[in-house]
DNA sequence: CGAGTGATTGACTTAGATCAATGACCGTGG
DNA sequence: CCACGGTCATTGATCTAAGTCAATCACTCG
């Protein structure tokens, strides 16, 4: 099958260096020095690190197609560990040899830049995220967010825990808030899989 | 005076439209069509919405200097407001010809991509701050972010109101944590300057 | 001078964190 | 083949910290 990284011209993915992973498996970690940028051919890998009090940040799960340093390109080391969550394969391009490309093809920076641009939409989308109070109503905007435009329902490819995580919820919060929606009657569920009831977000 | 608004290069700022404001000013709002790129010469601009519950939320506050809405460049509308905190001076450049511009200077297209690269660094420390979950230590996380590195002092130039929001805090939640760092010897504070007494984080 | 906003603190309520216990499921090795 | 350890899922009891409500004071601005 031909790599679904679509968003990475030819001439780069040429010179990528393929890397196998397996689940649990380190592809880097704070300090190291960002000599690679990195993309996902199949699996998923999960961006994360560690706060100040110890408690861990998920900042990206990043799959199939997706780059998952952009924000790395111009930094000396990484920030954070990327983590394959299940056997994977990830690319690595050199970083260099990228911003040597990208200066002499704008037409490829600018959808660079276009996606990166994106990547602050999606992070302001979180911060509103975080700034509902409530964790059923966090939840339920999150669903919401998930969910396909025009689907009514969805299944999930990781577990409820890593989701309250992202959430910046304990895990014992988010499935009393499941059951909380399951019981007003928004959603239906069993296991990862989620079925809207009811659209209407103004009910209490 | 000359304007501080070092990051766009001259000829740009040559077409750039200027943009006076009086306090409360709005500049744009969600829904309004994307025509231009806005930078601020004097003055603060505050980019929020409202989030889903209605409760705002702070996006960005902008300085002189500072591009607002390079999130903007690749939308059709704007998805906040802008509103000018004081008296300020922006100034406008037309996307189309921004873009143009870009286009045919991958120099200058790069140094845009890096602000906007830090920009997601940015996003993502706020994540993080967000992230921990007590009061006071995120007003004393935000606090050591806020001291210039080797400072020992700074000075708000916004109310505390408006940080206990950027924090997702109740203003009445941020005193109190502040009065609590200051009970407890880690900070002296006179309004809305402030001293740090103790750099040793671990501490409680 | 009165209105509006910021600053500050107390009393009360509540929602989420924490702790704890249990069951389902899955892969692994004896 | 099954016992065992691990992670995920689920729910109850308790505790705590932040939200909410409320009152007061200082300050600025027209």
């Amino acid at each position: 099958m031909v790599p679904d990284v679509s968003s990475i011209p030819e001439p780069l993915l040429a010179i990528a260096k393929p890397q196998p992973l397996t689940a649990g498996d380190i592809l880097f970690r704070p300090g190291d020095r960002v000599r690679d940028i990195f993309a996902v051919e199949t699996g998923r890998l999960r961006l994360m690190r560690y706060g100040a009090d110890g408690r861990e940040l998920t900042l990206f799960v990043a799959r199939a197609g997706d780059i998952l340093t952009e924000a790395a390109l111009f930094a000396q080391t990484y920030h954070c560990y990327a983590i394959a969550e299940v056997a994977s394969q990830a690319i690595a391009i050199p970083k260099v040899q990228l911003l040597n490309y990208l200066q002499s093809h704008p037409a490829q920076m600018m959808a660079w830049l276009e996606r990166v641009t994106q990547t602050v939409q999606q992070l302001r989308t979180r911060l509103e995220l975080r700034n509902i109070p409530t964790a059923r109503d966090r939840l339920w905007h999150f669903l919401t967010l998930s969910v396909p435009v025009g689907e009514r329902e969805c299944t999930f490819d990781r577990p409820w825990k890593a989701i309250a995580s992202e959430l910046g919820l304990t895990h014992d919060a988010l499935y009393r808030a499941l059951a909380a929606l399951e019981r007003q009657g928004f959603i239906q569920r069993r296991g990862r899989w989620v079925r809207w009831l009811d659209y209407d977000r103004d009910r209490r």
